[in-house]
DNA sequence: TTGTGTTTTATTGCCTCC
DNA sequence: GGAGGCAATAAAACACAA
């Protein structure tokens, strides 16, 4: 444990005066043969021979990072020894890499962002730089990745419930348009009834087929027959119907008390949709599906709560299969 | 020039794996 | 127990507005 806690940085000892030269030595003359793939050997004048120093900073021209280069610094060499002095007994500092130092160690991680030993050592070796620098900045770099991949995940799911709330809107108002409708009809019936006085029976067995809850028209006399057909067609009454067309095609959420639904496995988008149980097209499904994501600062739909499934008290649901789009990027 | 926010390099402590 | 990975963090380097 303690050997890799060892402070490599600049300092006023030789040690760091000998990798510096490393440094400048090694990079600018590289041949690593695996390594100068990552590079397009022919536009970067990074690897012309020692010569190439001076080329090194016209890449960097602009760049005020490099005028403090270590190649940099060492081309003033040549000028004199006062400044690589000055350079080699600066106190221990921080150094940031070269830009073409970092452009290889990017392809190099573009490639792979795992840091095999060998792979750290000819890396190390073809950059002038310790393989402890080198392990550090890949260990930045994917730090930097994953941090950029929960950006993306963010903006994938920000966007996914977007979608579902408009879904959900869109329901609602479709909800309020068939109440309307339904009150309407409702309305009509009661004053064709009050005008004629009388009923078809086989209307009104048609009418409780649909109803089985309610009391059937086969077991009750004739006269009785008017009351029976307009019970249902209370308000609620007619709500709680469409309520059991929801029950009977959703998944059952009661047992015991404790909201259960098939939604709600985990890992089990699968079960998400059963055509097979169901009678509804595979929109009014994923409609369905969809209405069950009543976002945090969104009301549960109104319609008469003792038939309407409650939200799910699971506060890791979803709606929607995220590991097949979200989390997927984590190879660690 | 200076204050401030961001990025990059490096350290520390903990965890897992072999 | 050593090696390596990660998160959290420090601190230097850098960018940029005022």
């Amino acid at each position: 444990m303690a050997s890799r806690r060892v402070v490599y940085g600049g300092g006023s000892n030789g040690s760091n005066m000998n990798t510096v030269l490393l440094q400048n030595q090694r990079f600018p003359c590289s041949s690593s043969e695996p390594l100068d793939s990552l590079f397009n050997s022919g536009s970067s004048p990074s690897f012309l021979g020692s010569r190439s120093m001076v080329s090194f900073e016209f890449v960097n021209k602009g760049n005020s990072r490099s005028d403090r280069s270590f190649f940099h610094s060492f081309e003033q060499e040549e000028n004199g020894d006062e400044d690589l002095e000055e350079y080699f007994h600066q106190p221990e500092k921080k150094r940031r890499l070269t830009a073409d130092q970092v452009q290889f160690l990017e392809r190099s991680f573009e490639v792979e962002n795992k840091l095999e030993p060998d792979r750290k050592i000819q890396l190390a070796k073809d950059l002038g730089l310790q393989p402890r620098q080198v392990a550090i900045w890949f260990q930045n770099r994917r730090a930097r990745w994953r941090t950029k991949q929960l950006e993306k995940d963010y903006e994938a799911l920000q966007a996914n419930y977007d979608s579902l709330k408009a879904d959900y809107d869109n329901l609602l108002k479709e909800e309020e348009k068939l109440k309307a409708e339904v009150l309407q009809l409702t309305d009509k019936l009661l004053v064709k009834e009050k005008g004629t006085g009388n009923l078809d029976l086989s209307e009104t067995n048609k009418q409780c087929k649909t109803l089985p809850q309610e009391p059937c028209a086969d077991s009750v006399s004739e006269g009785e027959v008017s009351k029976v057909m307009i019970m249902p067609c209370k308000q609620e009454d007619l709500s709680s119907a469409k309520s059991d067309v929801f029950d009977s095609e959703s998944p059952h959420y009661t047992d015991g008390g404790v909201n259960h639904s098939p939604l709600l496995e985990p890992g089990d988008s699968s079960y998400v949709f059963e055509p097979e149980q169901s009678d509804l097209s595979q929109d009014e499904e994923d409609n369905l599906s969809n209405s069950w994501l009543p976002p945090p600062s969104y009301g549960f739909p109104k319609i008469e709560d003792a038939d309407y499934p409650s939200p799910p008290t699971n506060s890791c649901y979803f709606g929607f299969p995220v590991e097949d789009q979200a989390f997927g990027f984590w190879s660690y």
